[in-house]
DNA sequence: GTTAATTTGCAACTCCGTTGCATTTATTAT
DNA sequence: ATAATAAATGCAACGGAGTTGCAAATTAAC
């Protein structure tokens, strides 16, 4: 499995580094997007700084993206294997108003948006807030 | 132009102070949405914590609504007369990456979202990003 | 006018994000 | 292999946004 890891982190171009393993790890065992206060505390050894720049690292090679759910800190999930990021390849997020965990709807892409004349798009970001399937019982 | 000031603070049921008058005059001469930070700056006698509160005051009676594009501090804008703020009453925003203002865009109603079933859906967000007409020429 | 309730101003504080710099670790050249 | 160079980490500190407690001032109610 750490292969899978390293194979992950070099297909992005990243050198695998003990601290990259360890925060890759962590995200790809859960489901839901996490902050870095939230790795601050799960990788409690780790120094934030280190966590900031290695979420950043892997922001720009596009191994992870940012979410802005309005609630609270920034949040990052991985990204699916070979995407681009590019605006017909993002997904809409949900934001648990409940249980405050915020998920990718791979499934759902961003809605087509049409602007007025001389308006010139460059993404769209779509965040959904409700009750998750956990938490609705 | 105070009364009708005045008479939308009262359509709102927000007590019509100096403080207020002046916030309010202030955002309905603006098209683009403004952060507390940028109010603080341009009414630069008033307290900080003052215009927050004077915002949440506006935002809880929604008379304005807040707007989390992603870039810098929250933001906020005039809510259209008589909006509840009902997920159907939503419309989308745009965030211009040149100029940094943010804009509503009224006419166009936030998307439609079909969630996976047991996500129960309250609000739905769309911020689109890109090059305002302003700034494209 | 006096009392009660609301609003304002000031200070302080927390949290998140970010940076500078020295130290350590990895990579490259000799 | 060793020295020189580059990259990553750890520590400390800072700044901005948002928020709160509390006392003073203003407004509303009696």
């Amino acid at each position: 499995m750490n292969e899978q890891i390293d194979e992950k982190l070099n297909s992005r171009e990243i050198k695998p580094t003990a601290m990259r393993e360890l925060v890759l790890k962590l995200m790809m065992e859960k489901l839901s997007a996490i902050s870095l206060p939230e790795l601050e505390e799960q990788l409690s050894y780790a120094d934030k700084a280190t966590l900031y720049r290695t979420l950043k690292t892997f922001e720009k090679n596009k191994l992870i993206h940012s979410i802005n759910d309005g609630n609270g800190p920034l949040k990052y999930a991985l990204c699916m294997d070979d995407c681009e990021c590019e605006p017909e390849e993002l997904h809409i997020h949900f934001s648990c108003t409940v249980c405050n965990k915020t998920y990718c709807l791979n499934e759902i892409p961003v809605p087509k948006i049409s602007l007025p004349k001389g308006f010139n798009l460059t993404s769209v970001e779509t965040v959904v807030k409700g009750v998750c399937a956990n938490c609705i019982s």
